[in-house]
DNA sequence: ATGGTGGCTGGGCCA
């Protein structure tokens, strides 16, 4: 089975790219991150022509992630807790659950931070505790569960996950307590299954879209599949789709793909 | 090529 994580920006304006992606690389469960609508606005047809099951969380043009599956769609969550964190009073659509073909699959769009001083920054620390609280209870209630915690994380975990650390000095996304906090999920039994096949140096996920940062390979890797054990030990391999950031049309992001025995 | 973001929206925010 193949699985992978993608922040699409704006599902709208890439549902072209995205419909010929999964069915170009026999993609069976698709995360989205960044759809960029409503429900009601959510390109389905495209995808359903293709033999794709989905389920979407999105109230406005902000956020909104959305799983995609063509090996079924069970026990849909909307996010991870009746607790998730708010800002500014909304529950932000930026986690969905849903069972695909055995596997507890999560689209999630951790939150950017904005600031080191920024109430946004707070938010987004306190987003990853709830989501490691959750993910303990998780695992707690069935150890053998395959569960895949897959989106853009908008953090750099280590120093080689950025081009040059020092044009990240004083910045969001490596600074220690957003390190800490997803350090903390790992620690709870959730292991990267990418890196182990895609070793950096100089392997990214995100390339923002000034200042031709593509071309001179000044990317981040903050997009990320953290895996319980169950999950992790049927890893046969991984990779990040960069021929998908190129060309006319592209997200700022490339698909990252696991693929899962059977 | 002496420059160089994109999306949603409708000016400004967000990333």
């Amino acid at each position: 089975m193949r699985i992978a994580t993608w922040n699409v920006n704006s599902i709208r304006s890439r549902i072209d790219r995205v419909a010929s992606w999964v069915d170009r690389h026999d993609v069976d469960v698709l995360a989205i991150q960044e759809t960029k609508c409503r429900e009601d606005q959510f390109p389905a047809l495209e995808l359903t022509a293709l033999g794709y099951e989905y389920a979407h969380v999105g109230i406005n043009q902000w956020n909104g992630v959305a799983i995609l599956s063509r090996v079924g769609l069970e026990d849909v969550e909307r996010s991870f807790g009746v607790d998730q964190p708010l800002f500014d009073d909304v529950l932000e659509p930026r986690a969905i659950g849903a069972t695909c073909g055995g596997v507890r699959m999560w689209s999630l769009y951790v939150p950017n931070g904005r600031d080191l001083d920024h109430a946004h920054y707070q938010y987004k620390l306190d987003w990853l505790a709830r989501l490691r609280s959750a993910g303990e209870q998780w695992l707690a209630k069935n150890p053998d569960l395959p569960i895949a915690l897959t989106g853009d994380w908008n953090i750099a975990p280590q120093d080689d996950d950025v081009w040059d650390m020092a044009v990240f000095e004083g910045r969001t996304h490596v600074s220690e307590p957003e390190r800490a906090a997803f350090r903390a999920i790992v620690d709870a039994g959730f292991s990267d299954v990418v890196r182990p096949h895609t070793p950096g140096p100089g392997v990214y996920t995100y390339w923002d879209y000034t200042q031709l940062s593509f071309p001179k390979k000044k990317g981040m890797r903050i997009d990320f599949v953290l895996g319980s054990p169950a999950l992790a030990e049927r890893v046969e391999g991984a990779w990040i789709d960069r021929e998908e950031r190129k060309g006319k049309g592209a997200s700022d992001h490339a698909p990252v793909v696991v693929d899962l025995a059977d």
